[in-house]
DNA sequence: TTCTCTGCAAACGCTTTGCACGGAT
DNA sequence: ATCCGTGCAAAGCGTTTGCAGAGAA
């Protein structure tokens, strides 16, 4: 993406466009890995070798906060941030780990209300085999 | 729930039944309100002064591993442990904090595979406004 | 006796806080 | 000069671990 687009992007939920802002929000439109603190700070880390994790974790409050970026939990009490304009779901491989986005075009995430309760996130969220881990019953 | 009960439901899953655990699943039986491991230790702590964290937490563990109870996460970073014998979806209040079950009939609860992925966890989640809050409009 | 549950205390790891430096306006 | 982003170091807090004592079988 481009940078201007990216400072749009910013500007628009009135966040000023730093440099470390902008790579991390680099990271993750760039990397659709649901990752989390850690992920992102290790991997900027090469390319801003000053980076500090306070920082990751200030900017992901600043992006959570605007609603820049949201926020996935899993059992598993970790905590890992999804960029994404359009909801969807998400299905946790139990083998591999890996995290899918899901867009399962399913009524109940168009709900705007649930028994009397005014809905307005919707977290769907799965668990199991994934397709690639299915075909490799021998591996692991 | 008679005590005999409960000592079946751990029996089945091969859990010992000592006092300290038939606490615990007696409160979690009684108390659907989705307790953090605080909120258990803090009202057991009542009827047995000398309980220790640390045992709500190992119970807790041997639980969740058995599969009587399973936990519940909320993008708050909370972990909260539910009691349920039939799949629900829970609903939470942004203003009051409650956390609903629900038992909705819907068909992705039913669904067992999804983009060819094998689902054995449905985990689904809301936020927004409870119908309690929404009425109490003022308040708060 | 042996095995397992319990519980204290310390360790651990992720996240937050306080504060000071530095760059931008 | 002021404001705000950055980053170090320390604090904080929930959870886990190690180990020893107690209790059941």
């Amino acid at each position: 993406m481009k940078k201007e687009e990216m400072v749009k992007i910013l500007g628009d939920k009135e966040i000023q466009a730093s440099y470390h802002r902008l790579k991390i929000l680099e990271f993750l439109i760039d990397n659709r890995i649901h990752p989390s603190v850690d992920d992102i700070y290790k991997k900027l880390l090469h390319e801003i070798p000053t980076l500090s994790k306070t920082t990751v974790y200030n900017t992901l409050k600043t992006f959570t906060d605007k609603g820049i970026v949201s926020i996935v939990t899993t059992e598993e009490d970790e905590i890992r941030y999804d960029y994404s304009e359009e909801p969807h779901l998400h299905f946790k491989c139990k083998k591999c780990g890996t995290l899918y986005d899901i867009f399962h075009n399913c009524e109940i995430l168009k709900q705007k209300e649930i028994d009397g309760h005014l809905i307005d996130e919707h977290h769907l969220y799965f668990r199991g085999i994934c397709r690639k881990c299915r075909k490799e019953k021998g591996g692991n």
